[in-house]
DNA sequence: GAAATAGTTAAGTAAACGCTTCAGTGTTGG
DNA sequence: CCAACACTGAAGCGTTTACTTAACTATTTC
């Protein structure tokens, strides 16, 4: 389900954006509320809350809404699938350069 | 240099759009020219020419020209940047859940 | 040196984005 | 019950993005 290309597509979509990066980086140190997340953005909290849906969307954050408090976490599931993305790429490409090199050191 | 937050802001942006992330695929598999990225895709070699120049300012391709044709490869070490990101956001929340476990194991 | 190749650049356009304001909804505290 | 609170949703607006086409430059090849 993570895997898929479509969700890793919102994913990297989401976190183009440096005001959604600030968000999850939030969210890493604990959970928050919206009004919490948008206390240090220059924004209103209307566009906080468009923020905040296209992060869920991508599932990158989860949200529970108890009262009237919306309670943000983030879903560590989600950034591994980002991160894992990101690591198979380099990695081949680092591979590549090694068989590359021990060829080059059998002559 | 590759953390300062705006090349950071470039990478990302880069990674978001999928026919970049498709460039990056295909380059992590080896360099190739421009004519190879553009070939799998359903867009002009213009498109993809600019699509590379975006690629390249982020720091994520580098790339050469000789003669007539210009060669593009990964620059792993800013793949890397953007992994690391990804990964202490994720690291910094999984650490918070492990104290609190500890806590709640103490009582 | 003419024609094919490989890429570049500029201009234009339609759609997507990131915001704003404003008018709501549901919730809670006094 | 009513005011403050914590969001939510829709409409609108200027900017940016992802393309297109077309005209161009520089290099090979024949």
């Amino acid at each position: 389900m993570l895997h898929d290309p479509a969700q890793l597509d919102l994913m990297f979509q989401a976190l183009a954006d440096p005001a959604r990066r600030q968000m999850v980086d939030r969210l890493s140190r604990g959970p928050a509320s919206v009004s919490q997340l948008a206390e240090p953005l220059a924004m209103s909290l209307s566009a906080v809350v468009q923020h905040l849906n296209l992060l869920e969307a991508s599932g990158l954050v989860r949200t529970r809404k108890v009262g009237r408090v919306r309670t943000c976490q983030i879903e560590p599931k989600a950034l591994r699938a980002a991160e894992h993305w990101i690591n198979e790429r380099r990695l081949s490409w680092e591979r590549r350069l090694d068989r590359l090199g021990d060829f080059l050191a059998e002559g």
